[in-house]
DNA sequence: GAGGAGCCCATACGAAGGTTTGTAGTCGCG
DNA sequence: CGCGACTACAAACCTTCGTATGGGCTCCTC
């Protein structure tokens, strides 16, 4: 369950594997990379350029607040469907597009696609810093939200299938003995399961133990959008 | 509280008080709105056209699942304006993009503020007409949810003051005898209190109201980005 | 085949929640 | 000034919750 990789396998990610945000650059042009990479280096963020798409995908990506300054046109797999990509493997990356030639719709789809931002090349250093800040302190918030979900899930997991029962039905605002009746159940049995429920999950109280239950889509909540 | 409308003062508005989504269109083109008119009233969609941004402003805005299909360059008040104007009033009607001359930082600012979709003519009008769509389903859901919510507040704003304190400390998971001491007050006065609060929410059991309170933002929620 | 996990239940008891009935003080308003 | 609201509290009573102790069953694994 607790897992942490101690052989970093790639040197890029490997030197901020702590706290600091990382801005990630795909761009086929190499003196374009040089030149961003300089620029956020230069206000003190850590950097991880790449030439290509695939050249990233391949990183084992770094567990810090991050985001992707990305190029639209790129050899091979474009911007676009990189942004493609990374939604259908679950990775939530914030992307701010560069670009030198694009137009409206590749910009309609890209916002579409939750992009940060789209940036016309030649732009203002300013603003792709404002955005690249911006993103990252977005991912900071996500993760957050993620890993609180991620904890009271991995709670979760340890509760049995009955005792996942029972929270479902006390979440629902059941009485022990509704509870007792729905499942076939004494009610003395109901009031056990719910003792373990509360330890296990760690609730201090009813309001904490629903409050839980609806981060996690149980009881009336609808499920969520995923991490 | 329940206040319903009897003498629309607009024939736009009117004739579509009740339940059937409304498709409002500001361009400042008499033929284009003509054209777009009837492509939506082709597939039974309710249309209120306008010819400027201050012509629709002046109405009153029924009361029902609706979007704005909005050319980008109207004389006066553009688009964006517009846009920025309506979020500035808390009305939050999806809005639907159209344009011959956009540029890209226009598309970015426009889907930034939260738009539906942008077209650039000449497109094609399935395009129009899906937008459209997903953007009415939005609106309605939006809708559905903001009732939902505004139904709870009525319901709090009955509560005393008094009521609401001891609901906070409800929310936030203390025993009674805990708000009782935080409150200053015996503990069979936090029990009535405790009563009347659920009587007036019309909660049916503590899960109920543990909900509640979180929609409401009360207790440990944060506070909703509004209707 | 001993141990552990998961499940079920009884008895017993104390703590917490909730209602009813009745009393009482303060305020503000018509 | 009487009435209604909000507030506060007590006594009595019942329900619901929660836990402890102890017992029993099945299934799986080492």
């Amino acid at each position: 369950m607790i897992e942490r990789p101690k052989s970093p396998q790639s040197a890029a990610a490997a030197e901020q594997q702590l706290k600091e945000p990382v801005v990630f650059i795909i761009d086929d042009d190499l003196s374009v990379r040089r030149a961003l990479t300089n620029l956020f280096e230069s206000v003190g963020l850590h950097v991880a350029a790449f030439g290509s798409a695939p050249e990233m995908l391949q990183q084992r990506l770094p567990d810090v607040a991050s985001c992707l300054v990305l190029d639209i046109r790129l050899p091979g797999l474009s911007g676009l469907d990189l942004q493609t990509e990374l939604a259908k493997v679950n990775i939530h990356i914030p992307i701010i597009f560069i670009t030198g030639h694009g137009d409206i719709p590749m910009t309609v789809r890209a916002m579409k696609g939750g992009a940060v931002d789209f940036l016309t090349k030649p732009f203002r250093d300013q603003d792709l810093l404002d955005a690249v800040v911006k993103a990252i302190e977005q991912d900071r918030r996500r993760r957050e939200v993620a890993k609180a979900v991620a904890g009271l899930k991995s709670l979760f997991e340890t509760l049995t299938p009955r005792e996942r029962e029972v929270l479902a039905l006390v979440a629902a605002g059941l009485m022990n003995k509704q509870i007792a009746a729905e499942l076939g159940l004494a009610e003395i049995t109901v009031k056990i399961h719910r003792g373990h429920i509360m330890r296990k999950m760690g609730a201090r109280s009813l309001a904490d133990l629903i409050r839980m239950a609806e981060s996690l889509g149980i009881g009336r909540g609808k499920p969520m959008p995923t991490t």
